[in-house]
DNA sequence: CGGGGTATTGATTAACATCAAGGATCGTGG
DNA sequence: CCACGATCCTTGATGTTAATCAATACCCCG
C-alpha cells in the first residue's frame, strides 16, 4: 500500500492551504519518499541529531521541546497536522530541539538531501519553505510575548485559543470543540508554569464557564470572552503553504 | 557616494559568514539598492506594515518588539550587525513585529519585490535566506526556554552571554567588553522582568564580580562562571550566511 | 488487587511586581 | 550660567503571584 499519495492528500485540499499547481503536485509526489506511522510517545526528531529525513504531519499531535541542563523541559510549540518537521536539521545541519509524538501520528517523509533539489528546480516550493519558516518565527515571537507579558490566566487562555484556531484551521473542530490529548503538564511546560498552578488556573477558567477540557476534548465555551481575557484578537487563519 | 559596495563590505569578510562566490557577489550588488542611515530612535519597520524594503544591518543596534493591547512591550530580540530585517513582510506580506533603531544605524537596502528574483535565479541565495530564518527560529526557541524555565538571575546571565557572543562574532568585542547602548528597560522588556527587578539583579551580578555594564559598555568579567550560573554552554559561533 | 500515570487540593514559601522616592546626567531655554 | 525637564538608574518598603511541598483521589491496566 503506497499510503496517501499527494494527489489525494486530504490535508492539501483544505482551504487553509495554498493550491498546488499540477507541476508542484508531481514534484511533491517525487519529493515524498514514503509515510511513517509512529506510536504515541515516540521521539521523532532529537535535539542535536542530524536526521536524514524531514516530515510533514498528516495526522496526530506532538510537541517540540528543549530539555535544559537542570532537566527542566520547555515545550516550544505543539505540533499539529500540516506542520513541517526538521527544517532546522535540513538547513542548519542539526536539530535544535526534539519532537515527540503525543498521540499516534502519521507522517509524510522526505529526504533531507533532496532539499537542495527543491531550491534548485522548484523555486516556488523553496519560497513556500521559507514561508513556513517565517510563519513559525512569527508564532514563536507571539509565544515570547505571552511568556514575557501575560500572567498565568492570560497565558493559558491565549494558548487554548491558539491551539483551537490551529486545529480548527485544519478541520479538526466540531463546533467549539477540538480533540486535545496533551497532559496539563505539557501545557505547563509550554507556558513556563508549574503543574499545580496550571491546574488551578484551568479550574478557575472552568469555574468561569469559559472552557472545558476533559477526556481529551477541549471546549471553548465562550471564545469571545476568553479572547478578551487573553488580550488577543481572534485571528482569521491566513492561507499558508503545505509541504 | 555609492556607500559600501558589496565588494568591499567589511561585514562579509568576517570569518563568521560563509563566503560569497563571485557570481553571488555580483548578484548581491544588483539586489542591493542602496544604503540607509537612520538616527537612534527611528522605527525601521512597523508591525502590520508592508514595507517595500528589506534590510541588512551594517552598523548599529536595535530592537525587534511587539506591543500588546495593554501597552506592554515585549522585546523579541535585539538587532545587531549582520541581521536581516523584514523577511516576514517580504514573505508573508506584513511585519508581525516592529523594529526600532536603538543607536544610529546603517542599513543595506533591498527591494521586497526582488525577493522572488532571488528564489528564481539564485537558489543558493534563497537557501541562505531560509537558513537565516532557521537560525532566527532557533534563537527564538532558546529565548522561549529562557523565559519559561530560568529565573531572573539566570535569564539575565543568559541574555548577556548571548548578546556578547553575537557581538563578538561580528568583531565588536575588545577582550571581554562589547558596546551596548540599550537601557535596562530594554533588557527587562526582553526578559519579561520588571525594570526594578532587572536593576537589582544586575546589581547582584555586579556584586558577584561577574559583570559590569555602564556607559554603554558591557564587560563579562568571568564568562565561565556566568555561563555556569545561566546554565548555558558557551557556543562557538556557527558559520552562517549574510544577506 | 496493586501500581503507574494523571488530576486535584490545601498549606507554606519564595520570587518577583508594584509603589514610591531620590539621585545622577544632560540638553535646553531664559 | 543656572533653572527646568526629561530620561535613566537606584533603592527601600510592601503586596501578589506563582512555585514548592505534601497529600489524596482517580482511572486504567495487567
Amino acid at each position: 500500500m503506497p499510503g496517501t499519495t499527494c494527489k489525494i492528500c486530504p490535508l492539501r485540499k483544505r482551504e487553509l492551504f495554498t493550491d498546488f499547481t499540477k507541476d508542484e503536485l508531481e514534484f511533491m509526489a517525487w519529493f515524498k519518499t514514503g509515510e511513517l506511522r509512529v506510536d504515541a510517545g515516540t521521539t521523532i526528531l532529537m535535539e542535536g541529531s542530524n536526521s536524514p529525513q524531514l516530515f510533514t504531519v498528516l495526522e496526530g499531535m506532538g510537541t517540540r521541546y528543549k530539555t535544559l541542563e537542570n532537566g527542566k523541559r520547555q515545550v516550544i510549540n505543539f505540533v499539529f497536522p500540516g506542520d513541517f518537521l526538521g527544517l532546522q536539521a535540513g538547513i542548519m545541519g542539526e536539530m535544535k530541539h526534539s519532537i515527540d509524538a503525543t498521540t499516534e501520528m502519521t507522517l509524510c517523509v522526505f529526504r533531507r538531501n533532496d532539499i537542495w533539489e527543491v531550491f534548485k528546480t522548484h523555486p516556488e516550493r523553496a519560497y513556500d519553505l521559507t514561508w513556513i519558516a517565517a510563519v513559525e518565527e512569527h508564532f514563536l515571537g507571539e509565544t515570547i510575548a505571552s511568556l514575557g507579558q501575560r500572567d498565568a490566566t492570560q497565558r493559558i487562555a491565549w494558548a487554548l485559543i491558539r491551539i483551537f484556531e490551529r486545529l480548527d484551521a485544519v478541520g479538526m473542530s466540531t463546533g467549539h470543540k477540538v480533540p486535545l490529548h496533551f497532559r496539563q503538564q505539557d501545557l505547563a511546560d509550554a507556558l513556563g508554569l508549574s503543574l499545580v498552578h496550571t491546574n488551578k488556573t484551568l479550574q478557575a477558567l472552568r469555574a468561569m464557564g469559559l472552557i472545558e477540557w476533559q477526556d481529551g476534548t477541549l471546549n471553548l465555551k465562550k471564545p469571545q470572552e476568553l479572547a478578551e481575557l487573553a488580550m488577543v484578537d481572534l485571528e482569521r487563519p491566513q492561507k499558508r503553504p503545505l509541504m
